[in-house]
DNA sequence: CGACGTAAGTTGTATGACAAAACTAATCCC
DNA sequence: GGGATTAGTTTTGTCATACAACTTACGTCG
């Protein structure tokens, strides 16, 4: 609740002039986003030779295809392209993972890698990782410069102390990533997050400033166990330390199996990665992606596998809804994989457990797959900071 | 996300100033305030001025107790007295209230009725509760503004259309309650919403503009079934409709007993007055409060019934708890009443249930037993709208 | 008891961000 | 080529805050 003065004008103004050139579906004028603001054509034009000069927002030259409207042709304008970009890293259960993102939202350097992380040792991984942000780096265009970095890690994080405090399917308690990174990373900020609240961030902003339909929802993020995220106005809520979101723990039936997290009951013991494999009989190690092969081809046990596990998000998610009024559900990770699978069985639970049911139907969506979304997620939130505050990116 | 203009910084800061006069805890000076603030004194002179000529803030002229510092002696600031007021009402099943609260917090009339609403119809109840009103309006102080009027409900609310949905303890759907109060309200707006918001952001702000620690909790509002809000940095959290908090219709048990709702196992079946009482083996008009007597006396029934309810709290909450990282719990209404002797055993199941209970052990904190809580939330809420825009309400 | 120090509050001037309106630029249409 | 139309720029005005000097009102101490 800090003062406002003139300056603070002039930042609010500019990171709204951006935020709506950003945010628009094609590239638009000046004189468009004036409309768009209300504000005066005069004031976006000084705002937006700030911006431009800043390398923030470009003007795009082709008006080739032009509209053919009478008066003078517009000077579009959209996110500067390969000149501010965002650095984004993931260490999954299964996957390493780095992206250099830039302030359009394409990823201009990308390094995947698969492997066994559970129960390996966080010394040697985060070396791995730093090779990967080392090349992607290596990648980075002339003339663009990399204005953050951040990393998604499967577990509960200290975001303010950059520590991740404990990550149960990795093995890791209590690692500081940072230090280990810092050969790669220069001066560059890392900023630790949690692995589906960054995928859920990625899900809202499919680019820097940019919204998706919808706004609000509970994002479920399928890996090993099930993490989770709450999106409230497109703005993952952290709650009050930063560690909201966790629905692989919410209770399902106070008598049923133990869970590693010392509970009973919870959710993913019946929807986790290796609950659903166990209960359609397949292998640990095989893809949620064979299941769902195998339950569309009729297999009996894979299905009864796939509708218990719908039953119990149902369950579990009703009481979330209930609570939080966000009917609308993002499945991601391997509840993406067999999403059409668990989705009706979800939605029929929901609809008769949600009090507001009535009123509003609460609906299932599958997000797409994709191995690393905390990694771009993570390298889109260090963007969006220059977005919202351009004036300290304006070298 | 509209613009700035210099207006804005304005009324940004008339409200800042505003704002912080009360949340004080003494009455703070001019130069406190630009202290405070980091605006200076110049500017917060100006600024307090115009609130003082528009009745919002008061200058205190006692300097008797002065300090004794040298220097010219400050002029104290503090909220007005019986100068702006706001209406709150409220229905409850078992309640009808009126309350006319002011600036300062202080309320300045008061009707309150006890009645058996359960099963009641809409028109002669809310004629009754204008009579109420009518009642508290007719006391209104000389030179006092009424600025606002809200009405508590204890259901489902469309707080944008004025609509209660529906409201299974009392019976009655689908009602729009202003037309039947409007020959005591006059042109004063009313403003309808849950009775558990209202109720939680009355505990969140014993008086308009000040805030209690803690700024986030879950709040619990024991009824005839269970009302619930969250509330995040001292806001209660709406939800995607205003519908948020429904605490009582999470599930406890997916094999449990049937609910009201048309779901199974939900909360209100294990912890709400009537399911409380029952299981106490007590008759459903007693009071909860006997029922606490008689547990302290070491009644084995009274006792079993707490402590399942507290088990069935316990499991609810946790998963509340776990998704949105607010590890606070208030009780107000029946569950205040029974609160000590519901709250080991919802802090021990909290403790075992919640993921983060390493780091941050969840608390139960209990409410002041009030009859009509909904109601002072309803009429501080309306008093919030000066405060953090009193440009609106400056003459 | 009067000069001095101190702190509160006021007054006058400067700064700077946006609004308003006039102006220039570039294109289409006739 | 001229008028209509829309985009963008320049100029001038307004207004809220910063800054600094000033006034007010009290305590303190010789």
């Amino acid at each position: 609740m800090a003062n406002l003065r003139q300056a603070s004008l002039r930042h609010a103004n500019l990171a709204l002039v951006a935020r709506t050139v950003l945010a628009a579906d094609t590239p638009p004028s000046r004189a468009d986003v004036a409309a768009a603001t209300s504000l005066t054509r005069s004031t976006v034009s000084r705002l937006v030779d700030e911006l431009v000069a800043g390398g923030i927002l470009d003007e795009v030259e082709s008006v080739v295809g032009g509209p053919g409207r009478p008066g003078r042709p517009a000077t579009p304008l959209r996110a500067s392209r390969a000149r501010v970009a965002a650095l984004g890293l993931q260490v999954g259960v299964g996957q390493l993972a780095a992206r250099l993102v830039d302030l359009s939202g394409a990823v201009l350097a990308e390094r995947l890698v698969t492997a066994d992380l559970a129960g390996s040792r966080p010394g040697p991984v985060l070396r791995r990782l730093r090779t990967l942000a080392t090349r992607v780096l290596d990648a980075t265009p002339d003339g663009c410069r990399v204005v953050g970095a951040g990393l998604a890690l499967p577990g509960i994080v200290d975001v303010a102390a950059g520590r991740l405090l404990s990550a149960p399917n990795l093995g890791w308690e209590d690692v500081t990533p940072a230090p280990g990174l810092a050969a790669a990373l220069g001066d560059l900020a890392l900023r630790v997050g949690n692995e589906a609240d960054l995928a859920a961030h990625a899900y809202a902003h499919p680019a820097p400033g940019r919204d998706r339909e919808p706004r609000d929802f509970l994002y479920l993020s399928g890996e090993v166990g099930i993490g989770g995220a709450v999106v409230v106005d497109g703005e993952v809520m952290a709650g009050r330390h930063g560690w909201a979101g966790e629905i692989g723990h919410v209770c399902v039936d106070p008598d049923g199996p133990p869970c590693r997290c010392g509970s009973t009951g919870c959710l993913e013991q019946y929807a986790g990665r290796l609950a659903l494999l166990d209960a359609a009989g397949l292998d640990p190690s095989t893809s949620p992606a064979e299941l769902a092969r195998r339950a569309r081809d009729g297999d009996e046990q894979a299905r009864a596998a796939t509708r218990s596990a719908g039953r119990a998000l149902g369950v579990a998610l009703s009481g979330v809804v209930n609570v939080l009024d966000i009917p609308t559900v993002v499945l991601g990770g391997h509840l993406a994989m067999v999403g059409d699978l668990l989705a009706p069985e979800v939605e029929e639970i929901l609809g008769r457990r949600v009090l507001s049911a009535r009123w509003v139907t609460p609906r299932v969506v599958i997000a797409d797959v994709d191995p690393a979304p905390g990694a771009t997620g993570a390298a889109l939130l260090a963007l969006d900071r220059v977005v919202s505050d351009p004036v300290a990116h304006l070298s």
